[in-house]
RNA sequence: GCGGGCAUAGCUCAGUGGUAGAGCAUCAGCUUCCCAAGCUGAGGGCCGUGGGUUCGACCCCCAUUGCCCGCUCCA
């Protein structure tokens, strides 16, 4: 067995190989954490994308879809809390290399001050005994009032620096109040930058009067401010859901990894509404749902587990994520979210706009919960690739490298061979293609050796080889040649098509 | 952002201070009735980019960009 890291570097390799992923504008030294998918790429995305569609839209009669554009009103991102959670400081120590959260750190060095405050307390406690007077401690001893007073100041200098955005002056607390880094014990600090999440850009054809607007972090957001629409005008009861794929970018501090951490990145989300109260049970449902569509995929069960979040962001009452096993460990694939009224009730509240359900059963008006599943397409697409990737020993001793996709996500159902390149069996080959290209993506191919495409056809994932040879023009049959198995059957022409439609087919969940 | 490593043909890599090679791949022709066959021929590289040292740099030095590993961050 080679290691994983050799292994991830093959993938990666192969991947741009044959087509799959390149590195972005290659020629001009590529462009960081940026990557474009190439002519087999796109086609193993795109059936990666319309077999999640048909599963939450085709297939769930209370879910619709929509696509929202990429920009949004600003205040969209004001509202979702994403202005203001996503702007951090930082600044790295020099001596221990290590970076930390310049609001963090000044912070902490409150919290300090305010556990000695505790301390003193406590003594004071011990000494006064039944008769001790909290308030009246705090409001009168001095060393308590010096420490009180130490906080207000720094404080009140701190958040108006952060007001500001005066990047200096927090580097000039943190200097002033002595911080050091907890790991190298020094104050040798860089200097403080502004990190943000949000790509900004501006709208309006004149730069003075333009205005700062964000591409999208996420896509839940178009769902959310779009909800009534959904709703009125497709007379929407609760529970229902809208479902989105799209592009989402976020300015990762260090986006590595191939295409599992990119800047520009596509999501496939879909929001569930609820009625308060309802919001525990469809967070299981949708959790078992998610968990079997990945399961009909045919991929081991044991690639996959839950991760329960202890520590939840700011709009959610619970959250899980669906964890697969990349070549470099268990990692994140998929969220599902409780997100509670949070988005909406924020979007209502910054846009003064109601945004409410009338439910008939209960006579009431309420701002409904919600649940959401949130997959990344990219991450899904390299959970697939670095699943299905494989060499093999042949018993000839000869090796072969195949890509094991489910049938149902390969970029060609099918390959069409003339076993070679005359007798008539080019044009035999020919009418076949024309046939089967109306029901799937098939490539025709006379060049080489029948065992060199069929090799090459392995590498890139094609379930299944057509192959006509002379009997083919005597009989009207073919062989089917299975990627896996390397097995071949002879079958007639004229059921091909059904043959393929039938074993490309999802695998069932109970 | 910091530290370390890497960058030569489409791919995997050799290489020497005196203006570049192999295997595979690609293309054309011949041959071939089922798993990377053979023969013949062809195309393809200002040796990542920009400076410097030198009579002369793919090679030495500096910078820069990208990639990989580690740290940091992560809804």
């Amino acid at each position: 067995m080679i290691n994983q890291e050799d292994f991830f570097k093959k993938i990666i390799s192969h991947a741009k190989e044959y087509g799959f992923v390149f590195p972005s504008s290659e020629i001009y030294d590529g462009l960081s954490a940026v990557y474009d998918y190439g002519q087999n790429g796109v086609e193993l995305k795109n059936n990666i994308r319309q077999y999640w569609w048909k599963s939450m839209v085709q297939y769930h009669e209370n879910i619709v879809g929509i696509d929202a554009a990429i920009f949004m009103h600003p205040t969209t991102w004001k509202a979702s809390g994403h202005v203001d959670a996503f702007n951090d400081p930082l600044i790295d120590n020099k001596d221990s290399k290590k970076r930390y959260r310049a609001d963090v750190l000044v912070e902490d060095h409150m919290a300090k001050i305010e556990g000695k405050i505790t301390k003193e307390v406590a003594k004071a406690q011990k000494r006064f005994g039944d008769a001790f007077d909290e308030t009246q401690f705090k409001t009168t001893n001095q060393r308590v009032l010096d420490y009180q007073q130490q906080i207000d100041t720094i404080s009140q200098r701190f958040y108006a620096a952060l007001e500001k955005n005066d990047l200096q002056d927090v580097k000039q607390l943190i200097e002033d109040l002595g911080i050091v880094c907890p790991v190298s014990g020094s104050r040798n600090w860089t200097e403080v930058r502004q990190f943000n999440l949000m790509f900004s850009t501006k709208m309006g054809s004149t730069a003075d009067g333009a205005n700062e607007i964000f591409l999208r972090p996420e896509t839940a957001q178009g769902i959310f401010v779009n909800y009534l629409n959904v709703q009125k005008t497709g007379r929407m009861k609760l529970p229902f859901g809208i479902a989105q794929t799209g592009k989402a970018f976020r300015n990762e501090i260090v986006a590595r990894q191939f295409i599992f951490r990119m800047r520009e990145f596509e999501q496939m989300e879909m929001q569930f509404f609820v009625r308060p109260g309802d919001e525990k049970m469809w967070y299981e449902y949708w959790k078992k749902e998610r968990m079997n569509w990945h399961l009909s995929l045919g991929i081991p069960a044991d690639k996959y587990r839950f991760h329960d979040h202890e520590k939840l962001a700011h709009y959610a009452n619970a959250a899980a994520d669906i964890e697969f096993e990349f070549p470099f460990g268990f990692k994140e694939l998929e969220g599902v979210h409780s997100r509670t009224d949070f988005d909406l009730s924020a979007h209502q509240k910054h846009s003064a706009k109601k945004l409410q359900y009338f439910d008939p059963e209960t006579n009431q008006s309420y701002v409904p919960y919600v649940v959401e599943t949130s997959i990344g397409l990219d991450r899904m697409f390299l959970a697939i690739l670095s699943n299905a990737f494989s060499e093999e020993k042949l018993e000839d001793g000869s090796e072969r490298v195949v890509l094991k996709l489910p049938a149902l996500l390969a970029p060609y159902k099918a390959a069409i061979l003339p076993l070679m390149k005359k007798d008539g069996l080019p044009e035999k080959a020919r009418e076949i293609l024309a046939e089967l290209q109306e029901d799937f993506m098939c490539h025709y191919e006379e060049k080489d050796a029948i065992g060199k495409r069929y090799r090459r056809h392995d590498a890139i994932g094609t379930p299944y080889c057509i192959t006509i040879d002379h009997q083919s023009l005597e009989d009207n049959t073919v062989t089917i040649r299975e990627r896996d198995s390397m097995a071949q059957d002879r079958i007639p022409v004229e059921e091909l098509a059904a043959i393929i439609r039938k074993r490309i087919r999802p695998v069932k969940q109970a």
